[in-house]
DNA sequence: GAAACTGCTCGGTTTACGTCA
DNA sequence: TCTGACGTAAACCGAGCAGTT
């Protein structure tokens, strides 16, 4: 009711953002989850047609479409699979997957040798069944990545493979590893941003409802002099003041202009 | 210039593992 | 102690893109 109301007063409540906002960069600092100053709402009560229209800037990729991962159970010809972590010497076993066709690859000597060295967990089997187990990272291995991926948050294969021999892992897992890391960092700062956004809105909300209130008392306020016959006003006593000339003063200060709203100016604004 | 190939990243998913009620 | 729910992270898949041949 208030809303529609407020449609038909040729005012315009307005949500907007600054129109050059500083996009954050696609590869995150390192130093991450600072939240995004740069771009601050403001939410303006003014006339239609002035107002600036809502412009949200997307950040990131756009052009990344869902797969939908259909399963073909095929061998990919491409290199850079791993394959699977400790796997049993006898290829006829195969007591994980189901039914999923792992990547396989043929492995470089050196490869496996990072491949005995990366095993650890199978190391630790000593019944000799080889069921599928999940590689961990020592702390001391996530640490060098963490340490690592503050400085670069992508790798080129020199690096990687430094990286791999270091850690004694196979570059396809620092590689995973990286990836992943990559994928926290950006889902990390999406919940920031998310969060970011919904402290603006409910701080917006609060001033749309304040200025459709203001609204509302200067459409009653007009109503009230537009119905009332001129011949028939009379000043109330407390409004009935004159200036130092005798002058009646206005009895209502009206601001001349719309007040603009900046939460950011404005101390009462929590955004 | 077009096509095939390669290598990389990304989004989404699966799954092993750890934790906790 | 056992167990199921749940979260986390390693690993995987398919798609897209850019560079090379």
């Amino acid at each position: 009711m208030g809303l529609d109301d407020a449609c038909n007063t040729c005012l315009v409540l307005g949500l907007g953002f600054p129109t050059t906002p500083e996009t954050p960069p696609t590869n995150p600092p390192p130093a991450m989850a600072a939240p995004a100053t740069s771009f601050e709402p403001f939410l303006t009560l003014g006339l239609s047609g002035e107002c600036c229209p809502l412009t949200v800037t997307e950040k990131g990729d756009v052009n990344k479409g869902g797969s939908l991962h259909h399963r073909h159970h095929e061998e990919l010809p491409t290199s850079a699979g791993a394959g699977d972590l400790c796997r049993p010497a006898s290829p006829d076993v195969s007591p994980f997957s189901s039914g999923r066709v792992k990547r396989e690859r043929e492995l470089s000597s050196e490869e496996v040798e990072a491949e005995k060295n990366s095993c650890r967990v199978s190391d630790e089997d000593e019944d000799g069944v080889n069921a599928r187990k999940k590689l961990r990272l020592t702390k001391e291995q996530s640490a060098l990545l963490e340490e690592s991926f503050k400085q670069h948050s992508t790798l080129n294969p020199n690096q990687k493979q430094a990286l791999a021999t270091q850690l004694s892992l196979k570059p396809r897992q620092v590689e995973v590893w990286f990836q992943n890391r990559r994928a926290r960092t950006k889902l990390k700062q999406t919940e920031v941003d998310c969060e970011f956004l919904k402290r603006c809105c409910e701080t917006l909300t609060n001033e749309n409802r304040r200025l459709q209130k203001e609204l509302q008392e200067l459409k009653a306020l007009k109503m009230a002099y537009t119905n009332i016959p001129a011949a028939t006003l009379t000043m109330c006593p407390s409004c009935e003041r004159t200036d130092g000339d005798g002058n009646r003063k206005k009895p209502f200060p009206m601001p001349s202009q719309p007040r603009f709203y900046n939460h950011v100016t404005n101390p009462s604004a929590a955004c």
